[in-house]
DNA sequence: AACATATGTGCATGTGTGTGCATGATTGCA
DNA sequence: TGCAATCATGCACACACATGCACATATGTT
């Protein structure tokens, strides 16, 4: 075995012991819960995927194809927002909103990345 | 650019409409909710990288190391348990929990990989 | 058997949030 | 200006769930 893979190995299993704090300060710097909690329901994940097949729509179109009710439709659309998950602009007094597919992805994509990083601490 | 080269790009940028049931049955077999409502939770992905880091203890251990209170801790790692997330040995009246560290990886990799795949829906 | 320790569980409470209705605000149109 | 359409929001309600206490259960010890 080269020095230099060994040396990367013992790297990657390097034992660290966290604390409650320190797994605290991992967790909020690796994993953005917030994004993913917002994310992971079951009516926002569908209006994602339904946006991103679907491309722009209104609120009101979008709310037809769905069992809740639009003022709710128009909530959940509204936190995605704030997440940066969906896009939208006002065309009058109508709200476009589409999927923000690429930031989604890229988080998902992060997260796998960091977690397989923090979890390979061997043991 | 070449004939194989073009149709790839064709079949990925294919783009569908797909209606609220649909998305409803997509999500459900390529992001699975219930694992990541577990997960995504401050208590439960601080039990978990704990686990990782500090190798298998007792409930009473891990729970001393937490601000909630051990019935907490042990109902937290009880709904770990059952997404597999975690492992568990019960040896005379203690019971000894380990992170599954390779499951969480793997369903992260595998949101990853679905959620690219879904949302490259183009558009 | 009697007791101590570790964990599971029933219960009450508080908090967050999903939901729909009613209403307000904004914009377009006649 | 008056009216209709679209969306945002205040409000009440329901429900899920996190929490801690008290107690039950299981196991070890004397």
């Amino acid at each position: 075995m080269h020095t230099h893979a060994r040396i990367m190995t013992m790297v990657m299993n390097m034992q660290t012991h966290y604390d409650f704090e320190q797994c605290q300060q991992l967790i909020d710097e690796r994993l953005d819960l917030p994004f993913f909690r917002a994310v992971v329901d079951p009516v926002r994940s569908n209006l994602i995927l339904f946006l991103a097949s679907n491309g722009e729509m209104t609120i009101g179109e979008i709310a037809e194809q769905f069992p809740q009710n639009r003022s709710v439709i128009s909530r959940h659309l509204d936190l995605l927002y704030r997440f940066d998950v969906v896009l939208r602009r006002k065309v009058g007094r109508e709200v476009y909103y589409k999927a923000n597919s690429k930031v989604v992805a890229t988080k998902f994509a992060e997260a796998a990345t960091n977690m397989e990083a923090l979890l390979s601490l061997s043991e």
